[in-house]
DNA sequence: GGCAATTACTTCAGGCCTCAAGGAAAGTCT
DNA sequence: AGACTTTCCTTGAGGCCTGAAGTAATTGCC
């Protein structure tokens, strides 16, 4: 057994994927963390609520809260939550429906409507500022890696849903 | 001007870095949730704590909670609360200076020492697993290609500290 | 029809998280 | 020395987050 090659085996490729993780961990903390508090300082928003309200300005008859659970990634219970305090300051309404009066819709207010259209043109502005030091290419490439990351990632989880 | 070319650039070169960041955040959530389940089922433990655990473990001499704060980017409130529920189950034990009355110094028990040990193993087992499909050439050159966003991003913080 | 299983949401306990305000110790300035 | 400032940590309010248990409404099966 070379030693040589244990050696540089030990400390070139290994941990490749933990250095990765925490790093990955690391950047979205330090960017979202940058986000919350602009959308909080110039919105009165959190990013939870942004993210709710994003998926409810591209469906303008609403969503069911399930499916708002799932496209958030974001529990049942707490979505409950989320909805409540955004109904609460108008910003989107609640109805049951009448055909299935289990379900809830949520959907977006005029007021909302509009909101939300000056928060996305900020949040899309802060986001290209923060990356305005990554080449184009490196961009395009990032996504797509990512994007491998996530699969793999969505391939290997404990109990399939 | 030509329809065809706006219509590519629209498509094409267009809301990347939006795009990319959208992806990262949904990559990290699927992750650390999976991440938070198993150190949950496996060790009654949350991330957050496994993180601080793990700056821990790399000082024998143990930390300040303010160096434990900024190492593990969460906030000082926060850090009290979590080395409060550590110290609660004999994870890690705190106690003042003497020279400066002020500072507090968190550290790792021996039994908090095994304790993460075996967490730790666990949590690289976990992570190269879900990058198990990742090609090791791709995933040398995200490490460096996330580390680009993250050092772009920290240069666009709103008041630097 | 009647009853069990499923589905959609809510509630709750426990923990994480931030920001802002506060208390106490140490350092600084005159 | 005495007052001002800074540093380090804690407290508290408000919101996010999860998993587990609970309540209705609907569906499916006999």
């Amino acid at each position: 057994m070379d030693l040589e090659l244990v050696a540089s085996d030990a400390q070139e490729g290994k941990k490749q994927e933990l250095k990765l993780w925490l790093r990955l961990l690391a950047t979205t903390k330090l960017m979202s963390q940058e986000i919350r508090r602009r959308l909080r300082r110039e919105f009165g928003a959190t990013l939870p609520q942004f993210d709710l309200l994003a998926q409810l300005y591209r469906e303008k008859d609403g969503l069911r809260l399930g499916e708002l659970s799932s496209r958030t990634m974001v529990t049942n219970g707490n979505v409950t939550g989320l909805v409540e305090r955004l109904e609460a300051d108008g910003t989107i309404i609640r109805e049951r429906l009448e055909d299935d009066k289990r379900v809830t819709v949520a959907r977006l207010t005029e007021k909302g409507r509009t909101y939300f259209e000056g928060m996305a043109e900020a949040h899309e502005r802060w986001i290209k500022e923060m990356m305005a030091e990554v080449e184009p290419t490196i961009l395009t490439r990032l996504l797509a890696e990512v994007g491998a990351v996530k699969e793999s990632a969505q391939r290997h989880l404990s109990e399939e849903d």
